[in-house]
DNA sequence: GATTGATGCAACTGTATGGTTGCAGCAATC
DNA sequence: GATTGCTGCAACCATACAGTTGCATCAATC
């Protein structure tokens, strides 16, 4: 599990409209209609924002009766972040090493 | 420093061909037509997507005679895993408090 | 000063995508 | 069984954007 590619993790995270959506579902879960009464834009084009959200694991859903309810699922995000952050070591080591070499010549 | 807001920063991050830019920078710095020699990619690409880069704060860049060099600042990627972080571990406990509320009713 | 090799700018193309409207389908309730 | 309300699908529009080509510019070298 989790074991999505980064890249369209981040692709997902890159818009505003998304992380509003994200917001509205931290308040509790909600089905497309709930949040397209929360926020402005259709149901409809909430439903294919959840889709991406879901496609990159950031986002679950529930059949509630005739509702699809989604969720947050944090653990992603947290996830990603754990990643990222090894990259950033990765690079700043690499940087280190190569400022030490340029700076014995 | 690194106060760019979040959004953007993914939306730089979500592109593929900007990550093998940043891989590439971290073979050492480099300068747009320099990264052209080695990826796919025509030298005017390049140099959109390293202003793209620079303007979140993830690139820098430095002129050495005639040329821009660029190079990856590892801490931008840092900073933004901290802060992803923080938004993951904010809607774990939001969410675990949920899930109280509902298995109390 | 001419040449060379780098950047910068502008226009253009194709495609992805955020957004919309409209309608069909389907489950729950009355 | 009719109504109500939510989901699902499809077509469509506008804009953003990754990528290209072409040309101007400008600094370093010969």
């Amino acid at each position: 599990m989790t074991s999505s590619t980064l890249v369209p993790v981040f692709a997902a995270l890159g818009d505003e409209t998304r992380w509003s959506i994200l917001a509205a579902l931290g308040e509790g879960d909600a089905s497309a209609s709930a949040l397209s009464g929360r926020l402005p834009v259709t149901r409809q084009a909430i439903a294919k924002h959840l889709s991406v959200l879901q496609e990159v694991g950031l986002v679950d859903s529930v059949r509630v009766g005739r509702e699809l309810r989604y969720r947050v699922i944090g653990a992603q995000l947290s996830e990603t972040a754990r990643r990222l952050d090894r990259i950033g070591d990765e690079w700043e080591r690499r940087l280190a090493a190569i400022k030490r070499v340029a700076e014995a010549l």
